[in-house]
RNA sequence: GCCCAGGUAGCUCAGUUGGUAGAGCAGCGGACUGAAAAUCCGCGUGUCGGUGGUUCAAAUCCGCCCCUGGGCA
């Protein structure tokens, strides 16, 4: 027997956490994390994650979860949100995934290539090569060893070439070859259905806006500070999570402080622009509800009225 | 009211002796298979303030009007 599984999906500020909130009050269910930074316990003011009022109304999993030093992938939070997903099940309620990292969603899903962690040294080791032959040489070398990812990626493509050196290394065989394997597909006894946000353009902009100026006003210096003194590896994922670059800047004194925020809210911007592409190409469930209209904190009673006939057929 | 200086892309501006326009920033579109808030690819988006006129041809020259700065009253 199948088991629903509600996806809340959006860029960032298009008010998904407030209203899977909402359907988890009104339908016994749990949030359970789908964005990539809000998993790092270091970053709270910054990725808005959900605070202690939120966390009382309803069961909320999978947020601020891993220290900054030690980096999630799409595939680890995939293992995490089936046991999250389990445990809801288990415990009769309804499991409510949010967030706006399409490809997590997508691997929880659509299933994604069984492969064993890259070792840390690998990973390095990797980095250093890039670094020392360059893009063009990296892509020379990756070419020779593994004409199949060479030809699929582009030059300059950083990420996804040391990816695929460092797959390569990992396993002896090309990416391209072991993607085409699928071992691990979209869990059989799950189903979902979707809920995407698309708000317009200007109002979610908006958003994006006055909610960095909040992030302000609540101490996200301060949290970038305290991630900082940590010394940690610029390189990983927390440390590039938008915002803390920016703060950066201004923290050693290359800044100030509204030019950082000025910069903040345009790489926001365009978070939200390339979530918005991301959102409008993948499907995210069996059945998909598109919400185009702005959310407001109260939602209207015809709102409600369609996302819970939406989520009653669905779920 | 008069005298200057301006009105060109969302913004700041460029535009040679007339040949229907181009930079930066902003923005827009796309890709995405384990770092994805990452990484990468592509795209000027325009009644040249309006309206008459000169000309084969006007953002460029001329007239009038409108608007914005500054100055003089």
């Amino acid at each position: 027997m199948s088991k629903p599984v509600l996806v809340v999906a959006g860029p960032t500020a298009s008010g998904k956490s407030g209203l899977a909130l909402a359907i988890a009050e009104a339908m016994a269910g749990v949030v359970i994390n789908a964005d990539s930074m809000q998993v790092y316990s270091e970053l709270a003011v910054l990725t808005a994650r959900p605070g202690a009022a939120a966390l009382a109304r309803a069961p909320h999993r999978l947020y601020g979860i891993l220290p900054a030093h030690e980096p999630c992938s799409a595939g680890r939070w995939r293992k995490l949100a089936q046991g999250a997903i389990a445990e809801a099940h288990a415990t009769g309620r309804l499991p409510i995934v949010t967030g706006g990292s399409g490809l997590y969603i997508q691997a929880l899903v659509e299933g994604i290539v069984a492969l064993p962690e890259v070792p840390l040294e690998i990973r390095e080791s990797a980095h250093a090569l890039f670094e020392k032959l360059g893009a063009e040489g990296f892509h020379a070398a990756l070419a020779v060893r593994d004409p199949l990812m060479g030809g699929r990626l582009r030059p300059r493509d950083r990420q996804r070439l040391i990816r695929a050196w460092e797959v390569l290394e990992t396993t002896g065989e090309s990416l391209a070859a072991l993607q085409e394997e699928h071992s691990e597909g979209p869990p059989a006894e799950l189903t979902f259905a979707a809920i995407v946000l698309e708000p317009p353009r200007g109002a979610l902009y908006a958003a994006i806006e006055g909610r960095l100026d909040a992030m302000i006003a609540a101490g996200a210096v301060a949290e970038v500070a305290s991630l900082l003194a940590l010394g940690l590896d610029p390189q990983l994922p927390a440390m590039k999570a938008v915002g803390v670059p920016e703060l950066a800047l201004y923290l050693r004194g290359e800044l100030s402080l509204e030019e950082a925020v000025r910069r903040a809210k345009q790489a926001t911007r365009r978070l939200a622009k390339r979530q918005l592409t991301w959102f409008r190409h993948h499907r995210s469930g069996r059945e998909v509800l598109i919400v185009k209209e702005a959310l407001s904190a109260q939602f209207s009673e015809s709102f409600k009225e369609r996302i819970f006939n939406f989520i009653r057929q669905n779920c």
